[in-house]
DNA sequence: CGAATCATGTAATGGGTTACATGATTCA
DNA sequence: TGAATCATGTAACCCATTACATGATTCG
């Protein structure tokens, strides 16, 4: 049972478990169709991180017999521990917005006006396009999901329409120091 | 002149140098007090990076002959025409937030109550801080910064303002599938 | 003048990204 | 039945995180 700090991955394929036992292409799409909206995973993490997880014995493996011999994984009792551990400790961690949009953004000053103009387009396409995805997404679940994976999904559209009226207001003219006062 | 896919890290350190020449330690404190607001870098990043960099033929360095021997770092032409390079084309990534809160809220099934209304005041108050700390920066770099600047800014504000109302709003009930109907 | 903070690095570990590979299904 | 996609992994490299360390300043 060797001991290392859980990451925000670990916590991630736990609370994935805790719904039911998955291959890592299972945890692969509960993720990709939940928080992997804004939190992306690539899927070799999905299939290293339930080994690590084995390992700390807070998970425990199954492994087909015949065919492709699928590994399934289980949330163990240690697991589960870990997890409820995590839950009710308080999260004092900034939040991280990564956004290669808002970054090149930032270096405008460096850019022509036309890469701007596509840029501002681009972002608001691709922020309205999301939310657009979430909202039909909602629609979708909203009997399944329970209240917190919608909520989650409910700042996610909030999020992404937050930014799309950013980069509308900036190709109008209404993001400045001049009309930031009037509220 | 190794050649190397350039990361976010490197356009944030060579777009810092376009302003001035820097030390690891001045790139650090121009990072910190903009896109270091909710795009973490550590300081090893920076001291990493601009050798990479260097290593690259972006950027050159010129260290002290005395006292600290501090390195200094300077944005070669390459390095410029890369950056441009960066700029104009297309930005088609998606964009990254990482929430502990937020993936807490999601598992909130398997917390409990107590914790999780700890967990939303808190995330409140972090978020409100965040968005007021903004403003006051606003108000303090309005002449110095140029456009894009406050912009960036301004966009943060507005993103700390929508999750604090949102963790609001879930304190209040005012979060869920029965209001998502009315707008 | 001692403590705290500022400033400037290096080292080690491990997690994440990318690329490589290939066996099963599905579907035209 | 061939192509495309789904599914299931492995391997290597590199960046990011953490920890370690220590020399300069500042300030009470």
């Amino acid at each position: 049972v060797a001991q290392r700090t859980l990451t925000a991955t670990s916590f991630v394929v736990l609370g994935m478990l805790t719904y039911a036992p998955a291959t890592s292409y299972q945890l692969k799409r509960r993720v990709a169709s939940t928080i992997g909206n804004f939190w992306a995973f690539n899927h070799s993490q999905l299939y290293d991180e339930p080994s690590r997880l084995t390992a700390a014995g807070l998970v425990t493996v199954r492994r087909e017999e015949g065919g492709r011999r699928r590994r399934t994984y289980t949330i163990s009792d240690d697991g589960r521990a870990a997890l409820a551990a995590w839950l009710a400790e308080p999260a004092f961690h900034q939040t991280e917005v990564r956004d290669l949009g808002l970054l090149k953004l930032f270096f405008g000053s460096l850019a022509c006006p036309a890469d701007l103009a596509t840029l501002a387009h681009d972002q608001r396409q691709a922020h309205r396009d999301r939310a657009d995805g979430y909202e039909a997404q909602r629609a979708r679940v909203a009997g399944a999901a329970d209240d917190f994976q919608l909520a989650t999904l409910e700042l996610g559209i909030r999020y992404e329409r937050t930014v799309e009226k950013f980069w509308d207001d900036w190709l109008n003219g209404r993001v400045g120091v001049g009309l930031a006062e009037d509220r």
